[in-house]
DNA sequence: AAATATGGTTTCGTATCGAAACTATATTTA
DNA sequence: TAAATATAGTTTCGATACGAAACCATATTT
């Protein structure tokens, strides 16, 4: 019985290799996230947010949205935003129609912060040793697994509203079909959390 | 100035986007793990942890070993280690030339939970939904990027024996360069921390 | 033999996290 | 249209994670 299960471990299968390889990635980034917002006193998990907020659309700039995006639950990420909001880094907006809503939009100070130390500059320096063509083609399988692994685990996408199913360009421009809001082209270069493809 | 923060934000670069997925893919591993580990009342951490011992070599399977690999501060790397200990998943043996060295070694409970939860298994499901061929492209990848950034950071590569530079096959067998210790095949197949290309 | 280096633990203060209770506003139901 | 329920978000609490620094034991260097 026990050799069994030795000798699976021995066989670096290939989903354990790339749990093994993500993990690890992971690990490294936290690890150098730590110590960019030392200067700041930010932890990982609060530039995780920014870093988030930053990326995101109108429909996707709310408490729940970071929670979801992070895994984590709404009260632990409520105290995060309120660190970020402390520092300036992030401002609260409450939505004109929907009076529960409260957008948070990234300051000056949060953009700055963000184009300095994320993505981390090793890591950068490390994924610009392969060619562009490597770079992408990581880029389109992961996002195969994590998309696989999203669906599997009942999660909302996070994609860039562009590639979304409800995206509908007309003649009269583009039109989010959930909303049916007008969207610039901008808008449509964010991570939308209703993404659906 | 504002503006050109800004625009880099929309513009989506590729180091930006692979940034992303990892940490969103290790956010969602990290979720799983926390429900599986629930069971024995098993941290996310502790849990990476006994899956690193469960793939390492008798070199490796120390608490320093598992600090670096964790990329933590020995002090929280052996409250955890005590954690496993006190569960029964792990126990220490002293190391016969070297009375400051205890060595880490999963028992039969350990590898048993291992087996049944790590790697978690809807990331597994999400992993085999992707071509053989897909699969082992992306492992070569990450590989090759977290190998530039291990190297970046200046950490050990923590690779599998059989790959290693010292890692010398002769007549006699296999024998690491560095220990000049004879090895068995299984050895070679675990991940040492002086592992090097 | 003394100084230093290495592997590891303990202690302490700060931060993270989930769970649950709570508030306020929207939506649904009856 | 009033009551019930759902949704967005905050607060409070207790358990755990984490780094820093002091500390102990054993090895190695001087």
């Amino acid at each position: 019985m026990l050799v069994k299960y030795v000798l699976t471990r021995y066989y670096q299968a290939m989903n354990d290799e790339l749990f093994n390889l993500i993990e690890r990635l992971a690990n490294l980034l936290r690890q150098e996230t730590r110590a960019e917002g030392l200067s700041l006193g930010l932890q990982p998990v609060q530039q995780e947010a920014l870093y988030y907020l930053s990326t995101c659309n109108r429909y996707s700039d709310t408490t729940l949205a970071v929670t979801e995006f992070l895994g984590l639950t709404k009260g632990t990420v409520s105290q995060s935003l309120k660190v970020l909001e402390s520092k300036k880094l992030i401002v609260r907006e409450k939505d004109k129609s929907d009076k529960r809503i409260t957008h948070l939009k990234v300051t000056e100070v949060g953009n700055i912060f963000l184009a300095e130390t994320c993505p981390p500059k090793k890591f950068t320096e490390a994924v610009t040793q392969l060619s562009g063509k490597d770079q992408s083609n990581t880029a389109t399988l992961l996002s195969e697994i994590l998309r696989n692994y999203q669906r599997t685990a009942g999660r909302n996408a996070f994609g860039v509203c562009r590639n979304c199913k409800f995206n509908q360009k007309s003649s009269e421009g583009i039109v989010c079909g959930l909303t049916q809001e007008p969207l610039s082209t901008e808008d449509t270069m964010l991570i939308c959390r209703e993404y659906c493809t």
